[in-house]
DNA sequence: TTGTATGCGTTATCAT
DNA sequence: ATGATAACGCATACAA
């Protein structure tokens, strides 16, 4: 800056001004100034104007996965968003652990990033504690509660899986299968599910757990395995469309008729949901809308701005298709 | 570090020592300061560090789509890595197009990044010159060239899609159906592919493009595409994957018989390719091995650590499978 | 509209 | 082994 200055015949800090804030700065300054800026190849640098702003202009996101679609569809939106205010994001993986997510935000910190975005709402009370301290805007997506960090946005798994047990029952099944990934959140979408299926059919669902994340090979395994569990007919419920799509497949390799000898249905409405065979039922969620609607909570949480509400329901809705 | 050193009966200097060099502080004065730092929640600020040492410490990234599996599977192992080395990554989409990836680079470049992760070899000239006057390490990946900026690791796209159409000719193809996405690497495999069929068949391809990426719906639809433009039988080249699935799903819909009436090969071996119906062919390229080897590559070239060559060929893999 | 002085929280250099 | 001092490149408060 200050070379750009004494090129344009200025001082550092009408460069720093014409930068941040052009209106402060006469048109024919702030021509030489850019004149300048072109000629020297000057590239701002940030690290020194969050120094000196105490504001770094970056967001740090936590996500369980950046593999999992409904993950990084999520972000893809979100980041969109953030961008355009001005920020970036700093991305990291916590694999569906809260040691994970403690550790990752631990070193996040030390950036002092103006927001952050956290998967989910169980967190260690270490995590807690160092968010407090940090006194930055926290939103959490992906989950529902009514006591958030400071902002919360999304759906509640308990209603989700208790839905679609309403749903499965209204279609007429009288028995289920569940292939569940481990992770917390599909699980509380199980045990609701079996809770609510067992309540309304008096028969408990077969389950087939994976502890790790869901794929199209475990959706087979997973049919294979509740098939010798005793699973005969039905609906399978699945904690991912992932899952889902490998129970068509494995049907279809067993010559088992979809919906008729056994019914499926997945969670996420993946983008290829519509186009299996025979499409696939499943829950959406408004990932585009979740994503968006986190970005400009946090932005406005970092300008001060009053929120409505700290904890905002965007729902979810079942989506009737040929599985079911 | 003024406050912890002054509990810790030290300066803010010792404080500092302790943390990036402890081996300078005596056992002593290394429990004090721990403890201090204990003591008052004392949180690191690498913006300051970043501007005293001039290293952030930050490594950008930018690659077309996170939500592609191809590319967020491959930055989780390049991730994975660089973080053991104590980077945090800035990731960023640029769409498959070289003036976002100018945009994108442009602000980055105001972190001050140690390192830059490119996703191809295809640059704006601006990007290239901003890159220059940064002076820093590059890696570029997924695409091979001799004359890389700094770094390349990959493999052809012109190889790969010669090699594609060789092994068609010898399972006995005759006639080829081409559904690709409309991205740069997926048009170049595509037209050696083609290139390479013709010549030995004497029978260009049949070809369906689309302009964006690729989806099951894409597959499908490019079929019932193919067929009309008067593909009757014969192999499906598809650019990735997910076209390839839908090409099976459709064909099942038809009542096409795979391989027999129509074969399909896709691109990127990506998990579900072993486990569909039937299981698909496909071209492998190690992402785990690309990601991890990219990581340390820079790595190394950000401490100066010289590297036996400046182009990294991983090469790939055609993956026979019941598809063809 | 522009400039001066000061500080942001570290690391690096040099001295002790 | 430890400390004093000077950058690092910018934004802010205040003055002109």
């Amino acid at each position: 800056m200050e070379t750009v200055g004494r090129i344009a015949g200025v001082s550092q800090v009408t460069v720093s001004r014409a930068l941040n804030d052009p209106k402060k700065v006469s048109a024919a300054t702030l021509k030489r100034i850019q004149d300048a800026i072109e000629l020297t190849g000057y590239v701002p640098n940030m690290v020194a104007g969050a120094l000196a702003s105490r504001r770094s202009q970056l967001i740090a996101a936590l996500v369980p996965s950046i593999t999992n679609v409904i993950y990084s569809d999520l972000m893809q939106n979100f980041i969109d968003v953030i961008r355009g205010s001005g920020y970036h994001v700093l991305m990291a993986e916590t694999g569906f652990s809260q040691d994970e997510e403690q550790a990752v935000l631990s070193t996040m910190l030390s950036r002092r990033p103006d927001g952050i975005l956290l998967t989910g709402i169980h967190h260690s009370p270490g995590c807690k504690r160092m968010l407090l301290g940090a006194g930055i805007p926290v939103v959490e997506v992906w989950d529902m509660t009514e006591n958030p960090l400071d902002v919360c946005i999304g759906f509640s798994h308990i209603k989700a899986g208790e839905e679609v047990a309403k749903y499965a029952v209204s279609c007429g099944y009288e028995h289920a299968l569940i292939i569940s990934a481990g992770d917390e959140r599909a699980l509380r979408r199980k045990n609701s599910f079996a809770a609510q299926f067992d309540q309304l059919t008096g028969n408990a669902p077969t389950e087939v757990l994976y502890e790790t994340g869901a794929t199209i090979e475990r959706g087979r395994n997973g049919l294979t395995t509740g098939i010798e569990l005793g699973f005969k007919n039905g609906i399978v419920m699945c904690s991912s469309d992932l899952l889902a799509h490998g129970v068509l497949i494995e049907a279809q390799s067993r010559g088992l008729r979809v919906p008729e000898d056994i019914a499926a249905i997945g969670f996420g409405n993946q983008n290829f949901a519509p186009f299996t065979l025979p499409a696939l039922s499943t829950v959406e969620v408004n990932r585009t809308h979740l994503g968006k609607q986190a970005a400009e909570a946090l932005v406005a949480r970092i300008n001060n701005q009053p929120l409505s509400k700290n904890s905002i329901d965007i729902g979810f809705e079942i989506i009737a298709r040929a599985s079911t």
